[in-house]
This record gives structure tokens, sequence and C-alpha cells, in this order.
DNA sequence: TCAACATTTCAAGAGATATTGAGATATGAA
DNA sequence: TTCATATCTCAATATCTCTTGAAATGTTGA
């Protein structure tokens, strides 16, 4: 994954409705989510999340589909992987301790 | 790790200035760099360099020591694997495809 | 003490981001 | 066609973020 992708994907995370977002759609896993039931899920108003669904969208993060009058959303289950192989790999030069941390091998805050 | 810090640990690595700095900190290991050192690797004014790198020991990322004049700065490893682990685990529900794709048994972008 | 060095702090301005509510668009059913 | 549903778009506002250059702070050595 290039920086500027990583960038974007980390900047579009970095946000508690996003987050939120994410985390249910993983949940939700290849069946996806409406948008309204994200936006019923996370309490947000139509036009909030429809607004974060788009950054998401925009960042890579998750993909839609229309499947007649509803929207829905899905995590990109590979951009993610590549997301978290990016900081462990580029950015943090797959340090042993960070590695360590990250699966388990180590407690870590 | 908490939502909100893996929230502003992620706000802080989604800037181009900042994920260079994090970059470089971290192949300087535990030996860290000096505030100027790294303000040169990554092209910034000494201000510039002050703010990504105060923005970054605010959120956890990197911290700090003074040594005489200079002001030391080194990668905090345990919460960047937190980072990586709360990505993986709380975020990303451990979801097997995101796990075999960062950990390198499976192609991803 | 004084000069230099290393870094931070401050203020101002430009630009990006988040929220809200109203209105527009698209789809499916009666 | 008309209505209800599902979602998006728009404009206004508030707030946050980044950059810059100047000035302040703290440290060391002459």
């Amino acid at each position: 994954m290039k920086e500027k992708q990583a960038l974007d994907m980390l900047g579009a995370l970095s946000q508690e409705t996003r987050i939120r977002i994410v985390r249910y759609l993983v949940g939700c896993g290849e069946q996806g989510a409406a948008a309204g039931d994200v936006g019923k899920q996370v309490g947000a108003t139509s036009s909030r999340a429809s607004f974060h669904l788009s950054t998401l969208e925009q960042a890579g993060v998750i993909s839609s589909e229309r499947q007649s009058r509803k929207i829905i959303y899905r995590a990109n289950f590979d951009r993610l992987g590549g997301l978290i192989s990016f900081l462990l790999d580029d950015c943090c030069g797959s340090h042993p301790d960070i590695r360590a941390c990250c699966l388990g091998q180590k407690a870590c805050c």
C-alpha cells in the first residue's frame, strides 16, 4: 500500500462516528448493511451517516452497492489488512517489539 | 487500548510530515533522535517540526526527554503495537481475512 | 555575564472537517 | 402517476488543523 492511500485511511478512521461504522460493518461481514441501518447503529442522522460513509468510501475503507432502494455498505477487508501491513512493515519497519506486541506475544497498553 | 487513545493515535498518524517522523524515529530505535535532526530529516522548519512532534507526543505515539540542550524523541513501541492490536482485534474483530492479509499469509493491496 | 545553540511558543491566516436541517434524487409499490 | 421509502446533496456555521515567521525559553561554554 502506498503512503498516500494509508494516510487517507488513517484520517478516515480517526473519527469516533467513523470507527464505529467500521466496527459495525466489519461485524456484518460480506453481507454488509444498508446506510440507514448503519446510521441507526451509530446514532447518526441520515445526512451525518451519509457524510461519514462517503468519507470512508472515498478513503477506500468501505465500498457500496445499490440494492433496489437501499445502498449496502461493506468493509473492505483487503484494504484494512493492507493498512495494518503498512503500519507494521512500512511505517514501523517490522520492528520486533511492535510485531510481538500486536500479535499478542507481548503485553502492551 | 481504549477507543479514545486509538483515535488520537490514528489522527496523529494521518499526516504526511508526522508519518515520516514516526518512520524515522522507529528506525532510530531506543536511541531516538533530537528534534533538530528529525526536522532536517523530514524537511520541516523548527517550529513546524516542533508542532508535529508535540502532536505526536500528546497522542502517545512518541515520547521525549531532555538531554542537555537537545530534546530527544523516541517512538513508543508499545503504544504502536497497541494501536495495531486495536485495529486488528477491537476494531476489526479479529476478522480472519484481515489477520491473514496483514500477516503476509494472503496478498492484499 | 554573554553569546550561540536547540527548541518551543505565540499570533495570524488559510484551509479542511463536522454538524445541522432543508431539500433533491432515485426506487418500488399501490 | 402518486406516494412512501431510502439516501444523498447543499448551504451555513462552528470548530479544528496546518503553516509561517517572529519572539521567548532554556542550556552550555567562553
